[in-house]
DNA sequence: CTGTTAGCGCGTTCAT
DNA sequence: ATGAACGCGCTAACAG
């Protein structure tokens, strides 16, 4: 790593020299063109960054804010990021947490391994992990973390967990189907999302209470493929209507689906509507989310609610409290995803959410 | 601030021994637990919260990337900050920009004074600032800033910009209508965000343009208003409703609209349509933005899109360059907004988008 | 088991 | 106009 030092050995001035010139200084002192010059050059060359941790502790200027790394896997939780760190400042404001700082760390699905430096570094105060693929888990709970480290998914018993209960979700679902007297029902699913957790577990939750109330239930597995020039949200549309079509294919169709993805079933239920299907009359539609396209689209689609801004909340009160006390027992907690009814599947007579 | 030696003292121990304790190497080192506990309780007590600039610079595990402040104001910016580090990350894969770290500094529209410090301190190595008010523009401008910083919007003579060139997108918006013979259109805004300056340029740009090519125009200004429990996003659905209303009272309804706001186009579509309006016979709309839900909404909505991926790279790119060399002159770039026909107005016979 | 001390890289006096 | 020396808060040897 290129210091300040290096710096003023390749310029042959002295360190103090080469800090007064880098930051703007020069002109006060008069230091001389010709020395800025070969000052500027040397750090250029040398591609010199300064060290901000040791800037910070000289000047005393280091914000001193809590810092959390928020990890993100760079699929998941994006519209989440942002309802988090709206939360997190509506919630400083209110005077409930404390104020913190949010750093980006960027991550590849099955390789958070590659950042275990950050992860047990100690690099930060707190760390905040979400949903990731079982891989993933097993490695997190094998490490042994420094940092308060909050888990945005369940299945942990070291570490605190703010999670929705998917179980649940995929229960409700099936639920309300049965409520409204179907018998043959079926589930949506990405394919490249059922390594992730939380699909896995509605799925379970989904087919487990068909069963339960008598419904045959088919899975559907939507293979994931990017297509070049086509952005990675929009293939999901398309995916979508990829889904319809193999839908239709079927000699007697259900009755009712449950799609794991917002969008997707957004794209689905489009391409079905102009294949002929009525809905919710031929097919009810549930789908598990929280994007504003189930409100804008027609029908609007009836889905288990992802409840974004409570588990911010939560998760952030509770990060709020471990950066003081690391030590304190693990925190869990486990939200029941609300059923938000719209026109894809209107609510059964007798149906009460809990 | 409260520092190690401080809980040394109040805990009756040497630093040292607080830093064993507090980094969990107390049992390697087998110290009392009587001594760990108080070292705890005096850490509790006091509120200590470790510094990581000092940490860091001792343990020499400080990241050593360049750490960029991704100043962001709560509202704008949202799904946009995601691809942006979307973006970054996939540019540094493909080895086309060095890797960086994006720190979220939020601030309040208006209120970019606040936080002049971490403006103006050096604490970073890089600086983002999203498009903002004329106060905040015309205070950043007036700033002597340390850490080479990039503007997401246009109004700087001092600073690097990327910006979508606004102006030519409300000029785009009259062509089009003007290409498809239209004599009397509209424009809706959201009133808050008049003061943000991309929605301004625009609305001059489409006055002008309007004017020139012999439409008459009228603005419509809708107020922002914050509807108790009722999420932000989904408040611009309502407002794009009740714009509907209000837009429905006219004797005379104009014969295309341009929407600033996607979400709220949306909220405004559905009701005009659910009111007996036929889009795009009755009432062409453009709208300006890159949601996904232009694509699920039926009609789907024509937009002058907001070319997110393509400004986060141009930024990316920008920004790598400064790290390095915060002396060069500010770069400019000024992004053609590309049109993507749909649905609520199709695109006339002769026009080319360029 | 606990205290002492030497740096980590940089900005900042203070002499020169 | 420039260099030497000190200290920011903390960790990691090393002493005891």
């Amino acid at each position: 790593m290129v210091s300040i030092s290096d710096v003023a050995e390749k310029a042959n001035v002295s360190v103090s020299t080469v800090s007064l010139v880098l930051n703007g200084k020069a002109e006060d002192m008069r230091i001389s063109q010709e020395t800025c010059d070969r000052v500027w050059r040397a750090s250029l060359e040398l591609g010199y960054i300064p060290n901000l941790a040791a800037k910070k502790l000289s000047t005393g200027k280091g914000s001193r804010l809590p810092e959390v790394a928020f990890f993100w896997n760079l699929v998941h939780s994006s519209s989440f990021m942002i309802t988090f760190f709206s939360e997190a400042q509506d919630l400083f404001d209110e005077g409930k947490t404390r104020e913190m700082r949010f750093v980006i760390e960027p991550f590849r699905e099955g390789q958070l391994s590659c950042v275990e430096d950050l992860l047990t570094g100690g690099q930060y105060h707190g760390i905040v992990v979400p949903p990731v693929c079982e891989e993933d888990i097993e490695y997190i709970n094998s490490l042994e973390l420094r940092s308060p480290t909050l888990l945005l998914f369940g299945e942990s018993d070291k570490h605190s967990t703010v999670a929705v209960d998917n179980i649940r979700a995929g229960r409700k679902a099936a639920e309300i189907f049965a409520a409204s007297g179907k018998k043959k029902v079926a589930i949506i699913n990405h394919r490249n999302s059922e390594k992730e957790i939380n699909v896995k577990c509605r799925t379970v939750g989904f087919m487990e209470a068909c069963a339960e109330l008598g419904m045959s239930a088919e899975i559907f597995e939507v293979l994931q493929k990017q297509i070049r020039g086509v952005s990675s949200i929009k293939t999901i549309i398309l995916l979508g209507e990829a889904a319809a079509e193999d839908f239709l294919r079927r000699r007697r169709l259900p009755e009712a689906v449950f799609i794991q993805n917002d969008i997707l079933a957004a794209g689905f239920m489009n391409a079905i509507i102009e294949a002929g299907v009525r809905v919710p009359e031929d097919l009810e539609i549930i789908t598990f989310g929280d994007d504003i396209l189930l409100e804008t689209c027609r029908p609007t689609l009836t889905s288990i609610q992802f409840p974004t801004a409570r588990i911010a909340r939560e998760a952030i009160m509770i990060l709020s409290d471990i950066l003081v006390n690391p030590l304190a027992p693990p925190v869990k907690k486990l939200i029941e995803p609300p059923v938000v009814f719209r026109d894809s599947c209107p609510k059964p007579g007798g149906y009460e959410d809990n």
